[in-house]
DNA sequence: CCCCAATAGTTAGGTACCTAAGTACAAATA
DNA sequence: TATTTGTACTTAGGTACCTAACTATTGGGG
Protein backbone atom coordinates (compact mmCIF):
# COMPACT_ATOMS: atom_id res chain seq x y z
CA UNK A 1 0.00 0.00 0.00
CA UNK A 2 2.14 2.83 -1.42
CA UNK A 3 1.39 6.39 -1.25
CA UNK A 4 1.25 9.32 -3.99
CA UNK A 5 4.55 9.89 -3.28
CA UNK A 6 6.44 12.15 -5.68
CA UNK A 7 9.91 12.40 -4.51
CA UNK A 8 12.58 9.94 -3.98
CA UNK A 9 11.81 7.18 -5.86
CA UNK A 10 14.64 6.90 -8.48
CA UNK A 11 17.74 5.06 -6.94
CA UNK A 12 20.50 8.35 -7.57
CA UNK A 13 23.15 5.68 -8.10
CA UNK A 14 25.46 7.92 -7.01
CA UNK A 15 26.06 9.13 -3.61
CA UNK A 16 28.73 11.41 -2.83
CA UNK A 17 32.55 9.80 -3.67
CA UNK A 18 34.44 9.20 -0.35
CA UNK A 19 37.67 11.76 -0.33
CA UNK A 20 40.71 9.62 -0.83
CA UNK A 21 43.67 10.80 1.20
CA UNK A 22 45.64 11.53 -1.28
CA UNK A 23 43.48 14.19 -2.52
CA UNK A 24 42.88 15.36 1.08
CA UNK A 25 47.11 15.44 1.03
CA UNK A 26 46.65 17.18 -2.14
CA UNK A 27 44.63 19.84 -0.67
CA UNK A 28 46.75 20.61 2.66
CA UNK A 29 49.99 20.73 0.28
CA UNK A 30 48.64 23.43 -2.26
CA UNK A 31 47.86 25.56 0.75
CA UNK A 32 50.89 24.84 2.64
CA UNK A 33 49.47 24.05 5.91
CA UNK A 34 50.51 21.20 8.33
CA UNK A 35 47.20 20.22 9.32
CA UNK A 36 47.33 15.71 10.00
CA UNK A 37 45.48 14.57 6.85
CA UNK A 38 44.44 11.04 8.80
CA UNK A 39 42.47 13.58 10.79
CA UNK A 40 41.31 15.67 7.40
CA UNK A 41 40.48 12.61 5.83
CA UNK A 42 38.22 10.98 8.85
CA UNK A 43 36.10 14.59 9.42
CA UNK A 44 35.61 14.57 5.79
CA UNK A 45 34.46 11.07 5.77
CA UNK A 46 32.13 11.51 8.15
CA UNK A 47 30.74 14.49 6.55
CA UNK A 48 30.16 12.38 3.04
CA UNK A 49 28.66 9.39 5.01
CA UNK A 50 26.06 12.26 6.90
CA UNK A 51 25.05 13.49 3.60
CA UNK A 52 24.60 10.10 2.72
CA UNK A 53 22.81 8.89 5.62
CA UNK A 54 20.30 11.59 5.26
CA UNK A 55 19.82 11.08 1.47
CA UNK A 56 19.16 6.94 2.37
CA UNK A 57 16.99 8.62 5.13
CA UNK A 58 14.49 10.28 2.64
CA UNK A 59 14.71 7.63 0.48
CA UNK A 60 13.35 5.19 3.69
CA UNK A 61 10.79 7.27 4.95
CA UNK A 62 9.55 8.72 1.40
CA UNK A 63 8.11 4.41 1.01
CA UNK A 64 5.89 5.39 3.78
CA UNK A 65 4.68 8.64 2.36
CA UNK A 66 6.98 10.57 4.77
CA UNK A 67 10.00 12.21 5.07
CA UNK A 68 12.67 12.19 7.83
CA UNK A 69 11.70 15.61 9.25
CA UNK A 70 7.73 14.37 9.45
CA UNK A 71 8.98 10.85 10.65
CA UNK A 72 10.47 12.51 13.49
CA UNK A 73 8.12 14.47 14.51
CA UNK A 74 5.34 12.33 14.27
CA UNK A 75 7.23 9.64 16.23
CA UNK A 76 8.31 12.05 19.02
CA UNK A 77 4.59 12.64 19.55
CA UNK A 78 3.88 9.46 19.86
CA UNK A 79 6.54 9.30 22.41
CA UNK A 80 4.88 12.04 24.15
CA UNK A 81 1.29 10.95 24.54
CA UNK A 82 -0.02 11.99 21.20
CA UNK A 83 -0.11 15.59 22.07
CA UNK A 84 2.73 18.38 22.20
CA UNK A 85 2.98 21.95 21.11
CA UNK A 86 4.93 23.62 18.41
CA UNK A 87 7.76 24.84 20.58
CA UNK A 88 8.08 21.85 22.50
CA UNK A 89 8.10 19.56 19.28
CA UNK A 90 10.91 22.08 18.00
CA UNK A 91 13.29 21.94 21.46
CA UNK A 92 13.06 18.22 21.15
CA UNK A 93 13.62 18.02 17.16
CA UNK A 94 15.89 20.58 16.99
CA UNK A 95 15.01 22.38 14.63
CA UNK A 96 13.67 25.75 14.63
CA UNK A 97 9.88 26.64 15.11
CA UNK A 98 9.65 27.46 11.53
CA UNK A 99 10.49 24.72 10.55
CA UNK A 100 8.07 22.65 12.76
CA UNK A 101 5.28 25.17 10.87
CA UNK A 102 6.42 23.55 7.71
CA UNK A 103 5.96 20.05 8.91
CA UNK A 104 2.89 20.34 10.75
CA UNK A 105 1.14 21.82 7.43
CA UNK A 106 2.12 19.20 5.53
CA UNK A 107 1.08 16.49 8.23
CA UNK A 108 -2.00 18.34 8.65
CA UNK A 109 -2.54 17.66 5.07
CA UNK A 110 -2.24 14.36 5.15
CA UNK A 111 -4.92 13.76 8.09
CA UNK A 112 -2.20 12.79 9.94
CA UNK A 113 -1.79 15.75 13.10
CA UNK A 114 -4.40 18.18 13.88
CA UNK A 115 -4.08 21.46 15.29
CA UNK A 116 -6.34 22.89 18.22
CA UNK A 117 -5.45 25.75 20.00
CA UNK A 118 -4.15 25.23 23.42
CA UNK A 119 -6.86 25.59 26.53
CA UNK A 120 -4.16 27.32 29.12
CA UNK A 121 -1.97 29.38 26.57
CA UNK A 122 -3.65 31.88 23.96
CA UNK A 123 -1.26 31.94 22.09
CA UNK A 124 -0.20 28.27 21.80
CA UNK A 125 -1.56 25.58 19.66
CA UNK A 126 -1.68 21.68 20.33
CA UNK A 127 -0.21 19.34 17.75
CA UNK A 128 -2.57 15.66 17.96
CA UNK A 129 -1.50 12.56 16.47
CA UNK A 130 -4.74 11.41 14.73
CA UNK A 131 -5.63 7.79 14.37
CA UNK A 132 -4.27 7.97 11.09
CA UNK A 133 -1.30 9.24 11.99
CA UNK A 134 -0.77 6.28 14.20
CA UNK A 135 -1.66 3.40 12.35
CA UNK A 136 0.72 5.11 9.98
CA UNK A 137 3.90 4.57 12.58
CA UNK A 138 2.38 1.15 13.24
CA UNK A 139 2.25 0.22 9.51
CA UNK A 140 6.10 1.39 9.23
CA UNK A 141 7.08 0.53 12.25
CA UNK A 142 8.47 -3.12 11.15
CA UNK A 143 9.70 -1.93 8.30
CA UNK A 144 11.72 0.43 9.73
CA UNK A 145 13.38 -0.79 12.81
CA UNK A 146 13.99 -3.81 10.60
CA UNK A 147 15.92 -1.67 8.04
CA UNK A 148 17.48 0.54 11.00
CA UNK A 149 18.79 -2.81 12.06
CA UNK A 150 20.48 -3.86 9.02
CA UNK A 151 22.12 -0.41 8.56
CA UNK A 152 24.75 -1.33 11.70
CA UNK A 153 24.16 -5.09 10.64
CA UNK A 154 27.82 -5.30 9.67
CA UNK A 155 29.04 -4.60 13.33
CA UNK A 156 29.65 -6.42 16.25
CA UNK A 157 27.86 -5.67 19.62
CA UNK A 158 31.33 -4.89 20.69
CA UNK A 159 31.76 -2.82 17.99
CA UNK A 160 28.75 -1.07 17.60
CA UNK A 161 29.52 -0.05 21.31
CA UNK A 162 32.39 0.88 20.42
CA UNK A 163 31.13 2.79 17.58
CA UNK A 164 28.86 4.71 19.78
CA UNK A 165 31.55 5.72 21.63
CA UNK A 166 33.98 7.21 19.69
CA UNK A 167 30.84 8.82 17.82
CA UNK A 168 29.35 10.56 21.05
CA UNK A 169 32.94 12.01 21.35
CA UNK A 170 32.98 13.55 17.97
CA UNK A 171 29.36 15.03 18.61
CA UNK A 172 30.44 16.79 21.47
CA UNK A 173 33.54 18.18 19.52
CA UNK A 174 31.30 19.55 16.64
CA UNK A 175 30.44 22.62 18.03
CA UNK A 176 34.09 23.58 16.88
CA UNK A 177 33.22 23.79 13.79
CA UNK A 178 30.64 26.51 14.18
CA UNK A 179 31.78 27.97 17.19
CA UNK A 180 33.02 31.90 17.05
CA UNK B 1 36.60 40.02 5.93
CA UNK B 2 33.27 38.72 6.82
CA UNK B 3 30.76 38.73 3.63
CA UNK B 4 27.00 39.57 3.46
CA UNK B 5 25.76 36.21 4.82
CA UNK B 6 22.27 36.20 5.80
CA UNK B 7 21.58 32.76 6.73
CA UNK B 8 23.26 30.65 9.51
CA UNK B 9 24.33 33.15 11.27
CA UNK B 10 23.13 32.57 15.36
CA UNK B 11 23.92 29.94 16.92
CA UNK B 12 21.03 27.35 16.86
CA UNK B 13 22.10 26.16 20.24
CA UNK B 14 19.47 23.20 20.42
CA UNK B 15 20.70 20.43 17.68
CA UNK B 16 18.42 17.07 17.70
CA UNK B 17 18.18 15.41 20.98
CA UNK B 18 20.16 12.13 20.77
CA UNK B 19 17.97 9.36 21.38
CA UNK B 20 18.20 7.57 24.30
CA UNK B 21 18.23 3.65 24.83
CA UNK B 22 14.74 4.14 26.51
CA UNK B 23 13.31 5.76 23.86
CA UNK B 24 14.40 3.04 21.86
CA UNK B 25 13.09 0.47 24.07
CA UNK B 26 9.43 2.21 24.43
CA UNK B 27 9.46 2.13 20.65
CA UNK B 28 10.03 -1.05 19.97
CA UNK B 29 7.55 -2.39 22.46
CA UNK B 30 4.76 -0.55 21.20
CA UNK B 31 4.93 -2.11 18.05
CA UNK B 32 5.76 -5.52 19.69
CA UNK B 33 8.94 -6.32 17.34
CA UNK B 34 11.73 -7.92 18.30
CA UNK B 35 14.19 -5.36 17.15
CA UNK B 36 18.10 -5.33 19.18
CA UNK B 37 17.72 -2.23 21.03
CA UNK B 38 21.46 -1.43 20.78
CA UNK B 39 21.21 -1.78 17.34
CA UNK B 40 18.65 0.86 16.57
CA UNK B 41 20.14 3.10 18.94
CA UNK B 42 23.50 3.61 17.29
CA UNK B 43 21.28 3.73 13.63
CA UNK B 44 19.51 6.94 15.12
CA UNK B 45 22.10 8.49 16.93
CA UNK B 46 24.28 7.78 13.60
CA UNK B 47 21.40 9.54 11.76
CA UNK B 48 21.02 12.53 14.36
CA UNK B 49 24.76 12.86 14.51
CA UNK B 50 24.98 13.25 11.07
CA UNK B 51 22.17 16.16 10.76
CA UNK B 52 24.13 17.60 13.25
CA UNK B 53 27.36 17.23 11.57
CA UNK B 54 25.51 18.95 8.51
CA UNK B 55 24.09 21.57 9.90
CA UNK B 56 27.06 22.51 11.67
CA UNK B 57 28.88 22.21 8.76
CA UNK B 58 26.53 24.89 7.18
CA UNK B 59 27.29 27.34 9.83
CA UNK B 60 31.05 26.69 9.50
CA UNK B 61 30.87 27.55 5.63
CA UNK B 62 28.47 29.94 6.13
CA UNK B 63 31.54 32.13 7.25
CA UNK B 64 33.16 32.45 4.75
CA UNK B 65 30.00 33.47 2.26
CA UNK B 66 29.48 29.52 1.13
CA UNK B 67 27.64 26.82 1.91
CA UNK B 68 28.58 23.22 2.27
CA UNK B 69 27.91 22.22 -1.25
CA UNK B 70 29.05 25.46 -3.18
CA UNK B 71 32.67 25.11 -1.17
CA UNK B 72 32.65 21.12 -2.01
CA UNK B 73 31.91 22.28 -5.72
CA UNK B 74 34.53 24.64 -6.03
CA UNK B 75 37.54 22.40 -4.09
CA UNK B 76 36.26 19.73 -6.36
CA UNK B 77 36.74 22.39 -9.49
CA UNK B 78 40.40 23.31 -7.83
CA UNK B 79 41.31 19.85 -7.75
CA UNK B 80 40.45 18.77 -11.46
CA UNK B 81 42.73 21.77 -12.80
CA UNK B 82 39.89 24.49 -12.17
CA UNK B 83 37.62 23.24 -14.94
CA UNK B 84 35.00 20.71 -15.22
CA UNK B 85 31.55 20.02 -16.88
CA UNK B 86 28.34 20.16 -14.63
CA UNK B 87 27.66 16.47 -15.37
CA UNK B 88 31.23 15.48 -14.18
CA UNK B 89 30.93 17.94 -11.32
CA UNK B 90 27.51 16.40 -10.54
CA UNK B 91 28.81 13.15 -10.65
CA UNK B 92 31.84 13.37 -8.28
CA UNK B 93 29.82 15.34 -5.91
CA UNK B 94 26.94 12.70 -5.72
CA UNK B 95 24.03 15.23 -6.63
CA UNK B 96 21.80 15.51 -9.98
CA UNK B 97 22.58 18.01 -12.59
CA UNK B 98 19.56 20.11 -11.30
CA UNK B 99 21.27 20.46 -8.08
CA UNK B 100 24.91 21.31 -10.23
CA UNK B 101 22.97 24.21 -12.11
CA UNK B 102 21.89 25.95 -8.60
CA UNK B 103 24.98 25.81 -7.05
CA UNK B 104 26.57 27.43 -10.48
CA UNK B 105 23.98 29.74 -10.47
CA UNK B 106 25.18 30.93 -7.04
CA UNK B 107 29.00 31.07 -7.33
CA UNK B 108 28.60 32.44 -10.86
CA UNK B 109 26.46 35.49 -8.93
CA UNK B 110 29.11 35.77 -6.80
CA UNK B 111 31.63 35.76 -9.32
CA UNK B 112 33.81 32.56 -8.20
CA UNK B 113 33.10 30.21 -11.06
CA UNK B 114 31.79 31.16 -14.42
CA UNK B 115 30.44 28.84 -17.50
CA UNK B 116 31.43 29.11 -21.15
CA UNK B 117 30.05 26.73 -23.91
CA UNK B 118 32.38 23.51 -24.20
CA UNK B 119 34.18 23.72 -27.44
CA UNK B 120 33.96 20.41 -27.82
CA UNK B 121 29.96 19.60 -27.29
CA UNK B 122 27.67 21.71 -28.24
CA UNK B 123 25.49 20.49 -25.36
CA UNK B 124 27.61 21.00 -22.55
CA UNK B 125 29.14 23.72 -20.39
CA UNK B 126 32.44 23.91 -18.81
CA UNK B 127 32.86 25.66 -15.64
CA UNK B 128 35.85 27.63 -14.40
CA UNK B 129 37.04 28.48 -11.63
CA UNK B 130 37.99 32.20 -11.34
CA UNK B 131 41.17 33.90 -9.85
CA UNK B 132 38.56 35.13 -7.12
CA UNK B 133 37.16 31.50 -6.56
CA UNK B 134 40.69 30.51 -5.83
CA UNK B 135 41.48 33.44 -4.10
CA UNK B 136 38.53 32.38 -1.59
CA UNK B 137 39.61 29.01 -1.25
CA UNK B 138 43.00 30.04 -0.39
CA UNK B 139 41.51 32.02 2.47
CA UNK B 140 39.07 30.04 4.07
CA UNK B 141 42.14 26.93 4.07
CA UNK B 142 43.95 27.46 7.36
CA UNK B 143 40.39 28.37 9.43
CA UNK B 144 38.98 25.53 7.52
CA UNK B 145 41.10 22.61 7.75
CA UNK B 146 42.05 23.86 11.27
CA UNK B 147 38.07 23.09 12.36
CA UNK B 148 37.85 19.84 10.24
CA UNK B 149 41.21 18.72 12.53
CA UNK B 150 39.24 19.87 15.93
CA UNK B 151 36.30 18.20 15.11
CA UNK B 152 37.89 14.93 15.71
CA UNK B 153 40.66 16.14 18.11
CA UNK B 154 39.21 14.52 20.72
CA UNK B 155 40.31 11.14 19.13
CA UNK B 156 43.95 9.18 19.31
CA UNK B 157 45.35 8.42 16.03
CA UNK B 158 44.46 4.62 16.53
CA UNK B 159 40.49 5.37 17.43
CA UNK B 160 40.29 7.36 14.72
CA UNK B 161 41.49 4.23 12.44
CA UNK B 162 38.73 2.45 14.21
CA UNK B 163 36.16 5.08 13.87
CA UNK B 164 37.06 5.40 9.73
CA UNK B 165 37.10 1.63 9.59
CA UNK B 166 33.41 1.19 11.36
CA UNK B 167 32.57 3.96 9.47
CA UNK B 168 33.16 2.64 6.20
CA UNK B 169 31.18 -0.58 7.23
CA UNK B 170 28.22 1.20 8.41
CA UNK B 171 28.32 3.03 5.01
CA UNK B 172 28.42 0.45 2.99
CA UNK B 173 25.66 -1.04 5.08
CA UNK B 174 23.86 2.60 3.61
CA UNK B 175 21.81 0.88 0.75
CA UNK B 176 20.14 -1.69 3.54
CA UNK B 177 18.21 1.51 4.29
CA UNK B 178 16.71 2.66 0.68
CA UNK B 179 16.71 -0.53 -1.56
CA UNK B 180 13.96 -2.13 -2.77
C1' DC C 1 21.05 10.35 -45.42
C1' DC C 2 17.71 10.71 -42.15
C1' DC C 3 15.50 9.66 -38.02
C1' DC C 4 15.44 8.45 -33.27
C1' DA C 5 17.39 7.31 -28.96
C1' DA C 6 20.64 8.95 -25.60
C1' DT C 7 22.90 12.80 -23.32
C1' DA C 8 23.74 17.90 -21.47
C1' DG C 9 21.73 21.41 -19.17
C1' DT C 10 17.82 24.06 -17.50
C1' DT C 11 13.31 24.72 -15.53
C1' DA C 12 9.29 23.62 -12.60
C1' DG C 13 7.56 21.96 -8.47
C1' DG C 14 8.30 19.80 -4.01
C1' DT C 15 10.69 18.94 0.69
C1' DA C 16 13.56 20.30 4.67
C1' DC C 17 16.05 23.49 6.85
C1' DC C 18 17.40 28.35 8.25
C1' DT C 19 16.93 33.62 9.78
C1' DA C 20 14.26 37.63 10.41
C1' DA C 21 10.14 40.07 10.75
C1' DG C 22 5.29 40.34 11.97
C1' DT C 23 1.08 39.28 14.86
C1' DA C 24 -1.13 37.77 18.90
C1' DC C 25 -1.16 37.06 23.58
C1' DA C 26 1.03 36.56 28.39
C1' DA C 27 3.59 38.04 32.13
C1' DA C 28 6.29 41.16 34.64
C1' DT C 29 7.08 45.86 35.89
C1' DA C 30 6.59 50.81 36.62
C1' DT D 1 -3.59 50.00 35.75
C1' DA D 2 -0.81 50.86 31.77
C1' DT D 3 3.35 49.86 29.49
C1' DT D 4 6.94 47.15 28.29
C1' DT D 5 9.15 42.91 27.62
C1' DG D 6 8.98 38.20 26.37
C1' DT D 7 6.97 34.12 24.15
C1' DA D 8 4.09 31.37 20.50
C1' DC D 9 3.31 30.78 16.00
C1' DT D 10 3.23 32.18 11.17
C1' DT D 11 4.99 34.26 7.06
C1' DA D 12 8.57 35.76 3.80
C1' DG D 13 12.72 34.91 1.59
C1' DG D 14 16.85 32.12 0.99
C1' DT D 15 19.74 27.66 0.43
C1' DA D 16 20.37 22.74 -0.78
C1' DC D 17 18.59 18.79 -2.35
C1' DC D 18 15.37 15.81 -5.22
C1' DT D 19 12.42 14.06 -9.54
C1' DA D 20 10.28 14.87 -13.85
C1' DA D 21 9.68 17.24 -17.94
C1' DC D 22 11.56 20.14 -21.62
C1' DT D 23 15.14 21.95 -25.10
C1' DA D 24 19.14 21.36 -27.74
C1' DT D 25 22.56 18.64 -29.70
C1' DT D 26 25.09 14.41 -30.51
C1' DG D 27 25.63 10.05 -32.55
C1' DG D 28 24.28 5.46 -34.01
C1' DG D 29 21.22 2.34 -36.91
C1' DG D 30 18.06 1.69 -40.65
Amino acid sequence: MRRHITFMTQHPETGPAAPSIEQVRRQIARYGLSADPQAILVAARLMTAGARLGQAGEVHFGRFGLSTGRYRLLADLEDHGGEKSPSQLAATLGVSRATVTGLVDGLEREGLVVRRPSAEDGRGNVVILTARGADRLRELAPEHFARMQSLVGGLSVEERATFLDLLARVVAGIDALAED
